[in-house]
DNA sequence: CATAATCCGACTATTTTTGTCAAGTATTTT
DNA sequence: AAAATACTTGACAAAAATAGTCGGATTATG
């Protein structure tokens, strides 16, 4: 039950693009250095938040991503989202639906209720939380919400 | 996010088990030709929910498997947790403390969350809970947990 | 035009997952 | 004691997913 380190990194980014870009955008290249993410993976992250409306992109000199709504409008479950499949726990859970045969499937309820449980409290937290928490923790110096190492 | 084969095909093992073995040790060729699983992956498996103490097994002609306590004692989570690694969703959120550097890390707190989460559902969810639903399912009939395919 | 930035697609190395296989050990029945 | 049944162990391997790289195209600025 890991997440992949794609949807770990695209939270720690978008965090940090929220912490940064109060009207300017943001460079990848700044956030890859702030938060030692290799820069050309960060792109394909930004590729599929940017086709899912998560930020907004400025190109050429002096461009760079927006957040593409209000920080508290974002859920990291919409991140995760974006950059995953799925956080269905089993594939034939996926949906409401399931495979074709749920009224012959014992487990069937339990794969959806645990997914609707991981669904509902990553819902439930939004990027400005993070936001907050990191100004707590950092004050005026440059944030940097997890290490290389510990993905996290 | 997705729960590995191990876990999924843990689980439906153990419903099955369950369901069959009143007294009688089971054998794993049965559970294996009911639910469609290698047995010698079923192997793999047992033998660590063996080790941790979840099934007990029976040597010798007649021999088989038996669940190691009552199937209203057994949970889900105990389950996974004995052929899975962990239900952390990400590795430094592992245990309360984390890695070495919790107090500047703006992420642990959102993943211990959710672990904390995934782990309390599955732990309100027994053996029993499952047989019930499979005996509602399946009256007289043989139970049959998941599908091959779907695996879950 | 030169430069700074995003955008796009293909490619690869590594790791994890998902099994399989074979030889061996223990137990009970006959 | 022999045979049958079933568990034990460890090595092995194919396949899929993950993580990350690379080269180049596109767009806007100055
Ligand atoms: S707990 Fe290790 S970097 Fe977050
Ligand atoms: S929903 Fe497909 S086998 Fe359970």
């Amino acid at each position: 039950m890991r997440l992949s380190t794609k949807g770990q990194y695209a939270v720690r980014a978008m965090v940090d693009l929220a912490y940064y870009s109060k009207d300017k955008p943001v460079t990848l290249q700044e956030i890859a250095d702030r938060e030692e993410i290799s820069i050309n993976y960060l792109e394909q992250l930004f590729a599929k938040l940017r086709r899912n409306r998560i930020v907004s992109s400025v190109r050429g000199p002096g461009g760079g991503y927006l957040l593409a709504n209000r920080a508290d409008k974002i859920s990291i479950g919409d991140i995760i989202d974006a950059v995953e499949e799925s956080l269905t726990p089993v594939a034939c859970a996926e949906g409401d639906v399931g495979c074709g045969r749920i009224d012959k499937c014992v487990t069937f309820k339990l794969w959806k209720g645990l997914g609707d449980r991981i669904k509902d409290f990553l819902s439930s937290i939004t990027v400005q939380d993070l936001c907050d928490d990191a100004g707590r923790m950092f004050k005026d110096q440059d944030i940097k919400t997890g290490s290389r190492k510990c993905a996290a």
